[in-house]
RNA sequence: GGGCGCUUAGCUCAGCUGGAAGAGCACCUCCCUUACAAGGAGGGGGUCGUGGGUUCGAGCCCCGCAGCGCCCACCA
């Protein structure tokens, strides 16, 4: 068994070329196993749930979900997405969740068709699984609960990054560092003397908590213990020494406010701050002003109440100049902002309530024992590890698992309200396993009637959703049948290989090793294959909102499936590799060659047509340039097999390519004549013989990267598929008996095709016929060589059209080749 | 600030444990030769980013530097 932890793509609406890239690589793999005799579990799974999925159910049909809306059976959208986002029509939870549901699967059938075409060898009986489908579901749950009852998961109210547009909190693992215009405001607090504080967020001077410096700071020694006064708000706030102020940043003191930023939540918790949040989870500020400010504070503060965050800076830097605490003009920096990596405005941090699980974030232990993991798994490229490694480093705090959104798989839980209906947090209701998947919406817990739902003395359902991470960290849990299959599950997991990108090392990559070591105490698997992007000319990464990316089924269309896929295979693993059209054309090139030279072995040598039998059989062969070809050929075997061994699947292409080609142009046109029988039955035998041997090692090599040509081409003297056809073995592996010493390597095909080719550079240099006879040709070389060609002089004469052939011996190294052409006018008989 | 990768022909890239610079594309020339004109045969073109070092010998190994890309951290 062979088993793959296939990534289930995000249904998004196009598969992106990226996707055919990596892909490819993966089936390249799958194919050289099961030619191997593994039997290879390949499944294929849809990330269906989520935010994305949510994002274009809002754009496709033009909705947005409103929870407090009860289910109408009779909705319909109004479909395409209105200019101001405001007009979209609310729908209840149930309704969008339905929308959800019907355009996944129009986009699973599009994707599905997308994989057919590319020649994915998924088993497709075996139905793909959903992240967002019931098997998904019970494992997310059932993980959850375990993890629950183990005390990996808990439940924290904390300050979080928030997205104000989609509303929810979001994990450390989803942000990304944008570079943004600011300004820094010089801002005059009141003390003894004024102090003066740059900040590039005056907005939050009201939730301004303390000032800080660094304890060594001697600007600021004397105010540290004592209190200043906020400019505008009146408020009294303590001036305190923390190593992680910088005295070179701004003016070397900082202000404190819950929150800007997750240095503010480190000083705030270490220098056990008040809250005076101000910040509402739609990103504006609150009605009132915080405790502590002052009677005409409070007016100011007025000014700002409701605003966005880009209001409300407007507005206070105008309060603040006509007060005169806004010392000068804003100094315009660019500096980098915190954003989910989906977003479009920066996150805020709030205070909320949500699930965590434990990764390493805020335990050494747990983060040294996923160090180890890692050092267990086979990286391919090796480098990659590293990545792994230092987000490991450099976690902040435990995984965020909840999300305040629909579609997604719900926490498995309810809180008993108390007698004011208050939920009691502490003590959640928890169901047993095999009642999984459940909703807790739509569910009662256990001792629970329906009717008690949300009335003190009865229950509430926790109203949160996992982060689809949460299940895609599950994906070997959930194609290999945990708990549901057991037979499935022991023959298949641990899994041998994880083929995915690197962008999602510290999502995807880490968090299925964080649950599985949790669960298991094991890897997921093996092996990690990690491959690159693709980049388009101008060496970016392919994206949608650059708007350079080509549909993978145009170039399908244009080139054939064998083409894009060898274009894929030539990226080696973790390397990004540039688009380029040309390689495409390359790809089709060898399609078109491979039926070539199979039919002229196959009908044109007409002797060969009934299968494999005798291909084994040295007997067959009779001449020295044939066994020569055989054991070069059993180099590459042996090259391509080792590559493949090792997940490098280009440079087993590239191998097999390079060869396929030579033995085109060298081995193909020397034996041609013999093989039409100007040499007699024997060596006719034996050419067919060779090429036989040869075409079918050569199909098989080719086999996973070129499947529809190289099928096409066995299929016309097999009657299986080549693709469950046996990798070809070396003759070492093979047993097959070694071979003379004259022809135990490649040295008689070597020298013969280098003849060969001076004989057809000096026809085409003197712009001549290939067909023109040669009187005469010299061949100068070592002895060792000169009997290597001597062993294929009829071969070499024939393809040459060569009369005479001469050879002198000469010294290493003053080799060579003269080449005397019949005149022009001379027949060619 | 820490780390990783890359830098070889105009372009895209191979060069495995060090042994006389490669492929394809593009360009130019020639060729309908009985598998292939949606083809074939050839040709020109590179002081292997840079400065040192090790070695009989370095594209490859060691040290420094530069450029590009990426990961992580920082975010007043």
């Amino acid at each position: 068994m062979y088993s793959i932890d296939t990534p289930p793509l995000t249904v998004s609406g196009s598969v992106h070329v990226g996707h055919v890239f990596s892909f490819t690589h993966t089936d390249t793999v799958a194919r050289y196993r099961r030619m191997r005799g593994f039997a290879v579990f390949y499944p294929m799974g849809w990330d269906d749930n989520g935010l994305a999925t949510e994002r274009r159910v809002q754009n496709f049909f033009g909705v947005r979900c409103d929870p407090q809306l009860q289910y109408d059976p009779s909705f319909v959208p109004p479909g395409g997405s209105p200019k101001d986002r405001s007009r979209e029509v609310p729908a209840s939870r149930r309704n969008f969740v339905e929308l959800c549901a019907r355009l996944v699967v129009e986009d699973e059938a599009k994707f599905e068709e997308m994989w057919r075409r590319l020649g994915l060898s998924v088993d497709w009986s075996v139905k793909p699984y959903v992240t967002i489908g019931a098997t998904a579901q019970r494992a997310s749950q059932r993980a959850f609960l375990r993890q629950l009852a183990r005390g990996e998961a808990y439940k924290a109210e904390a300050p979080t990054l928030w997205d104000i547009d989609d509303r929810t909190a979001v994990a450390q693992a989803e942000l990304e560092d944008r570079e943004m215009p600011g300004a820094y405001h010089r801002l005059a607090f009141h003390g003894a003397a004024d102090v003066i504080v740059e900040t590039t967020r005056p907005e939050l001077l009201p939730a301004c908590v303390a000032l800080v410096a660094h304890p060594s700071d001697e600007r600021y020694q004397a105010l540290f213990g004592t209190e200043v006064t906020t400019p505008l708000f009146g408020v009294r706030v303590p001036v305190l020494a923390h190593r992680l102020a910088e005295p070179d940043k701004g003016s070397g003191i900082a202000m404190i406010c819950t929150f800007g930023d997750t240095t503010d939540v480190t000083w705030w918790r270490e220098l056990q701050l008040p809250v005076r949040a101000i910040i509402e989870r739609d990103g504006r500020l609150k009605a009132d002003a915080p405790a502590g400010t002052s009677a005409a504070g409070a007016d100011a503060y007025a000014e700002l109440a409701g605003k966005t965050v880009k209001q409300a800076r407007a507005r206070i830097v105008e309060l603040l100049g006509e007060s005169g605490e806004l010392l000068g003009e804003p100094r315009p920096i660019t500096h980098s902002v915190k954003f989910y990596e989906r977003g479009s405005r920066p996150l805020e941090i709030v205070t909320t309530r949500q699930w965590y699980i434990r990764n390493g974030g805020r335990d050494a232990t747990l983060r040294d024992e996923l160090l180890t993991r890692g050092k267990e798994l086979h990286w391919v490229p090796p480098y990659m590890r590293q990545r792994f490694e230092s987000w490991i480093e450099g976690l902040n705090g435990d995984w965020l698992v909840s999300r305040q959104r629909y579609f997604g798989v719900p926490f498995p839980l309810w809180y008993p309200l108390d007698a004011n209906g208050d939920p009691d947090f502490e003590s959640p209701l928890v169901p047993s396993e095999d009642l999984l998947p459940i909703d807790p919406e739509a569910d009662v817990p256990a001792g629970y009637a329906e009717d008690q739902r949300y009335q003190p003395g009865g229950f509430t359902a926790d109203p949160d959703v996992m982060d689809t991470w949460a299940t895609s960290s599950l994906t070997p849990q959930i194609a290999c049948g945990w708990e549901d299959d057991p037979d499935l599950f022991s023959r298949t997991f641990p899994m041998d290989l994880r083929p995915q990108a690197h962008d999602i090392i510290r999502t995807w990559l880490f968090s299925t090793v964080v649950r599985s070591h949790l669960e298991f105490g094991c890897l997921p698997w093996k092996n990690a294959a990690i491959s690159g992007w693709v980049l388009d000319p101008d060496r970016k990464k392919m994206s949608k909102s650059k708007g350079n990316v080509v549909t993978p089924m145009e170039w399908l269309e244009k080139y054939g499936a064998d083409a894009a896929r060898y274009w894929s295979a030539s990226g080696r693993p973790g390397t990004d590799t540039t688009f380029d059209e040309n390689q495409l054309k390359v790809g089709r090139k060898l399609a078109t060659k491979i039926l070539n030279v199979a039919k002229f072995v196959l009908t044109t040598c007409g002797a060969a047509a009934e299968g494999d039998d005798g291909l084994d059989d040295p007997a067959h062969l009779s001449e020295e340039l044939d066994h020569s070809l055989l054991a070069s050929l059993d180099e590459l075997v042996v090259d391509a097999t080792e590559s493949f061994e090792d997940y490098d699947y280009a440079r087993a292409l590239e191998r097999v390519e390079r060869f396929f080609w030579v033995f085109c142009d060298n081995y193909v046109e020397l034996v041609k004549g013999r093989a039409y029988g100007s040499a007699g039955e024997a060596g006719g035998r034996s050419a067919a013989y060779a090429l036989r041997r040869a075409l079918s090692t050569l199909l098989r090599l080719l086999a996973p990267f070129m499947p529809y040509v190289t099928e096409e081409a066995w299929s016309w003297w097999h009657d299986g598929s080549l693709h469950v056809a046996a990798w070809p073995l070396s003759d070492a592996a093979a047993g097959r008996p070694a071979r003379d010493a004259i022809t135990s390597d490649g040295l008689v095909y070597e020298v013969a095709a280098t003849v060969l080719s001076e004989v057809r550079k000096a026809k085409s240099t003197q712009k001549r016929s290939l067909a023109t006879p040669v009187v005469r040709a010299v061949v100068s070389d070592t002895p060792e060589r000169l009997a290597a060609l001597e062993s294929a002089n009829a071969d070499v004469r024939d393809a040459g059209k060569i009369r005479e052939l001469v050879t002198v011996t000469v010294a290493d190294g003053s080799a060579g080749v003269v080449v005397e052409l019949a005149e022009p006018d001379e027949p060619a008989a």
